[in-house]
RNA sequence: GCCGGCGUAGCUCAGCUGGCAGAGCAGCUGACUUGUAAUCAGCAGGUCGUCCGUUCGAAUCGGAUCGCCGGCUCCA
C-alpha cells in the first residue's frame, strides 16, 4: 500500500491513486496551498499519486507559492487579452522576481490606458471559476492543437523540445504550452495587478518580430499586494533623477544628452568621494596618473579596440590626423608603463587614474547617472608578476569590500565573467585567467555567480553589482584579468636574471564610474547623505532680522573649520524655514535668537533626531568630530 | 537602434469632442518680526519641445524631428 509522508511526521497510507489535495486536506494542511512538492517536483495539487512519496504543502506566500501563483496569473493575463483582441499569438509568459510578464503578438497597439480593461477581464474570468486542468499530449498532437489555433510562436517552441511529448494547461477556451505547475482553478487568483506595457523581441533577439510584453505582479494576500504597490512608490521618491533636481545636484539637458551637468551642490559629493578614494589609495600603494582624453586612432588599432569595440567609441581628426576619444584608460597607461624600463623590483606596479572615457551608448539605454556616454573610472591598472596575480586579486577585493560594506553599508552582487564570443588571444591564456581569478574567488571565501560568455574581449572578469531602488541592478566595480595589452603592446620587465619578462595586468574600479556610484549613492540614502557627504552640512537659521549679525558671526566660525554652511535669511517663520531645511536633507540646523546671541550659543537641531538643545559653538564642533568620516 | 507612452511657467500638473493658456509650489515686492516641518497679500513668469501640414481658426487633429520615461537588444 503506498505510504505518504508529509510535515511534522505524518503519514497516511491509502490503497487507490490519490489527488495531491486529498492528501493535503487529510492532513488539514490544504488552507492557502497552492500546489505542492512531490519528492521534491513541484506538482498540480489536482495530480493523482500512486506510490511512495514525500508530500509537502507550497503555501501561496512562500517563494515557491508566489512563482506558481504569477505564473497562473500570467495565463490568466494572456486568457484576457485572447478574450478583448482576437487574433492574439502568444509568445512566453514566466513569473519573474517580484512579479510575472507575457509577450504577445496582439493585433492592436496596447497603452497603458489598456491594463484596467484587461485587468477587468482577468477579474471576470477568475469569477468564472475555471478550473486548470493538465494535459500530456504527444508532440503532434501539440503541434496540430496550438496549429488549429493559429499559435506560430508555440509550434516553435514545441519543435525545440526535448522528448516526445509536452504538457499543457487548459482553463476554459484558454490553452497554453507549459510545463507548470498552476494553482488548481481561476478564482484562487485574487490579488494581482498589471504593471505596465512594454516592447520585447520574440526571444530576445533583435533581427525578430517585437512583440507586446504587459508586465504585472501577484500576491497571496491584499495586504503583500498593497505593501508592494506602496514599496514602488516609495522607491520612486528615492529615484536619483527626482532628487537630483529637488536637491540641486545635477541635470541633464536636451543639448547633450547622455552627457550629464554637475550643479556645485553635486560636486560637493563627487569631491568629497575622490579625497576619500585617494586617500585609500594612497594607504594601498597606488600611484596616480592621468592620461589624454583623445589619442591617435592607431594606438586603438593596436589596442584590438577598433576591431572589438569601433562602434561605441567616437572619432575626430586634427590636422587631418585621424584621432579617437578614449572609451577606456588602458592603452594610455600603457604607455606610462613604456615610459621607462621596469624591473621586477618594481612589481606589482598600481596606477590609479580617474578616467574621463566616452562611449557611444545607443540612445535608448540612456539612463539618468547610471547609464551615461561620458564618465570618469575609477581606474587602476596593476602590473604584476605571474606569482602576484592571486595576492592582487585578493588585496582589490578586501579594498572593494571596504568601501562597499565598511563605508557605504552596501549589500553586493560578485559574478566571475568568462570567455565572450568575440574574444581577443589564445583560448588556453583565457583558461589560465579564469582559473586565477576562480582561485582568489574561492580563497576569498565570496559567494559568486557565473557569468558565462559575458567576459570583456580581452579577459576574463570579475564584477561587482549593487542594487538601485527599485531592483535594478547595476555593475559598479570590477577585476578584469588581462594576458592580452602586454602582449599587443609588447611591455616588460626585467627579472632577477637580467632577460625581459611579459607582466600580466590587471584593470579594475572599485566604484566603477563615479557618476553611476553616485547614482545609487543617491537612491541609498534617498538624497540624505551623511554629514561628511552632505553638499550643505549645517544651515544656520536666524529667528528674526535681528539675529543677522549674530548668525554671520557663527557662519564665519564654522567656515573656518571648513563646514560647508549656508544661511536661511528669508523673512519666513522658523517653521517654515526648518522644514525647508528638512526636505533639502541638510544634517544640521542651527538655531539663533535672542537667547543663543545673549549667552554665545546654538540651538541645535539634527535632520533625524530633531531638536537637540543648545549648545556652545565648541561643543557642537566637538559633536560634529564625532561623526563618521572617511577623508579624515 | 527597436516597441510603446509622454513633452503646457523653474517644479508638479489642469486645460472635455479645435474658438483669446490656468492652478499650486518656487521666485520677486510689500505687510508681519517670526522659537523647531508651510503667515498673509500682490506682482511677474509660457512661440504649449521644434518644424511642416489640415483648418476661417491648432496646446488640442495629421506627419516629421528632437528629448524624456518604461521595456527589449546592447553594456569592456
Amino acid at each position: 500500500m503506498p505510504e505518504f509522508t508529509g510535515p511534522e511526521g505524518r503519514v497516511l497510507e491509502n490503497e487507490s491513486p490519490i489527488k495531491v489535495k486529498e492528501i493535503l486536506k487529510k492532513w488539514k494542511s490544504a488552507k492557502g496551498v497552492v500546489a505542492a512538492l512531490v519528492d521534491d517536483v513541484a506538482t498540480d495539487l489536482g495530480a493523482e499519486i500512486a506510490s511512495d512519496a514525500e508530500v509537502l504543502p507550497i503555501e501561496g506566500d512562500s517563494r515557491l507559492g508566489l512563482q506558481i501563483l504569477r505564473h497562473s496569473a500570467s495565463h490568466l493575463m494572456a486568457q484576457a487579452v485572447k478574450r478583448l483582441y482576437p487574433g492574439t499569438r502568444l509568445g512566453i509568459g514566466p513569473a519573474i522576481e517580484d512579479g510575472f510578464y507575457y509577450d504577445m503578438d496582439i493585433p492592436e497597439q496596447l497603452g497603458e490606458d489598456d491594463l484596467d480593461t484587461i485587468e477587468k477581464e482577468m477579474r471576470r474570468i477568475a469569477k468564472e471559476n475555471l478550473p486548470v486542468t493538465r494535459e500530456i499530449l504527444p508532440k503532434e498532437e501539440a503541434e496540430k492543437l496550438f496549429a488549429e489555433r493559429d499559435e506560430i510562436y508555440k509550434i516553435e517552441l514545441i519543435k525545440e523540445l526535448e522528448g516526445d511529448s509536452v504538457t499543457t494547461y487548459r482553463q476554459g477556451e484558454f490553452v497554453d504550452l507549459c510545463r507548470g505547475p498552476h494553482v488548481e482553478n481561476t478564482s484562487v487568483l485574487k490579488h494581482f495587478r498589471l504593471l505596465s506595457v512594454a516592447g520585447a523581441y520574440w526571444r530576445g533577439n533583435e533581427s525578430n518580430k517585437m512583440l507586446t510584453r504587459i508586465y504585472g505582479t501577484a500576491f497571496a494576500s491584499k495586504e503583500a499586494l498593497e505593501e508592494y504597490i506602496n514599496r514602488i512608490e516609495e522607491a520612486k521618491k528615492r529615484d536619483h533623477r527626482k532628487l537630483g533636481r529637488e536637491l540641486d545636484l545635477f541635470s541633464l539637458q536636451p543639448e547633450a544628452p547622455g552627457f550629464p551637468f554637475f550643479h556645485s551642490k553635486g560636486m560637493v559629493v563627487v569631491n568629497k568621494l575622490v579625497d576619500f578614494w585617494r586617500k585609500e589609495h594612497t594607504r594601498r600603494g597606488y600611484t596616480e596618473i592621468k592620461t589624454p582624453l583623445i589619442l591617435d586612432r592607431d594606438l586603438w588599432i593596436r589596442s584590438g579596440h577598433w576591431d572589438h569595440y569601433r562602434e561605441n567609441m567616437y572619432f575626430t581628426e586634427i590636422d587631418e590626423r585621424p584621432f579617437a576619444v578614449k572609451p577606456m584608460n588602458c592603452p594610455g597607461g600603457m604607455l606610462v608603463y613604456k615610459s621607462q624600463i621596469r624591473s621586477y623590483r618594481d612589481l606589482p606596479l598600481r596606477m590609479a587614474e580617474l578616467g574621463t572615457v566616452h562611449r557611444h551608448e545607443r540612445s535608448g539605454v540612456l539612463h539618468g547617472l547610471m547609464r551615461v556616454r561620458c564618465f570618469t573610472q575609477d581606474d587602476a591598472h596593476l602590473y604584476v608578476r605571474p606569482d602576484q596575480i592571486k595576492d592582487e586579486i585578493l588585496g582589490i577585493m578586501d579594498l572593494v569590500h571596504y568601501i562597499y560594506t565598511d563605508v557605504f553599508g552596501f549589500p553586493y552582487r560578485v559574478e566571475l565573467s568568462t570567455r565572450p564570443e568575440k574574444a581577443m588571444g589564445d583560448p588556453g591564456m583565457w583558461e589560465v585567467a579564469e582559473r586565477d581569478l576562480q582561485e582568489a574567488l574561492e580563497e576569498a571565501g565570496v559567494p559568486y555567480r557565473i557569468n558565462p560568455g559575458d567576459g570583456a574581449f580581452y579577459g576574463p572578469k570579475i564584477d561587482f553589482h549593487l542594487e538601485d531602488c527599485i531592483g535594478r541592478t547595476w555593475q559598479c566595480g570590477t577585476i578584469q584579468l588581462d594576458f592580452q595589452m602586454p602582449e599587443k603592446f609588447d611591455i616588460s620587465y626585467i627579472g632577477p636574471d637580467g632577460a625581459q619578462h611579459r607582466p600580466v595586468m590587471l584593470h579594475r574600479t572599485i566604484y566603477g564610474s563615479l557618476e553611476r556610484f553616485f547614482g545609487i549613492l543617491i537612491e541609498h540614502y534617498a538624497g540624505a547623505f551623511p554629514y561628511w557627504l552632505a553638499p550643505v552640512q549645517v544651515r544656520i537659521i536666524p529667528v528674526s532680522e535681528d539675529h543677522l549679525e549674530y548668525a554671520a558671526e557663527v557662519k564665519a566660525n564654522l567656515m573656518e573649520k571648513e563646514i560647508r554652511i549656508d544661511t536661511d535669511i528669508r523673512d519666513e517663520k522658523l517653521g517654515k524655514r526648518i522644514r525647508d531645511a528638512q526636505i533639502q536633507k541638510i544634517p544640521y540646523m542651527v538655531v539663533v535668537g535672542d537667547r543663543e546671541a545673549r549667552t554665545q550659543t546654538l540651538a541645535v537641531r539634527e535632520r533625524t533626531k530633531g531638536d537637540l538643545g543648545s549648545m556652545t559653538l565648541s561643543g557642537f564642533l566637538e559633536h560634529l568630530e564625532t561623526l563618521p568620516d572617511p577623508t579624515r
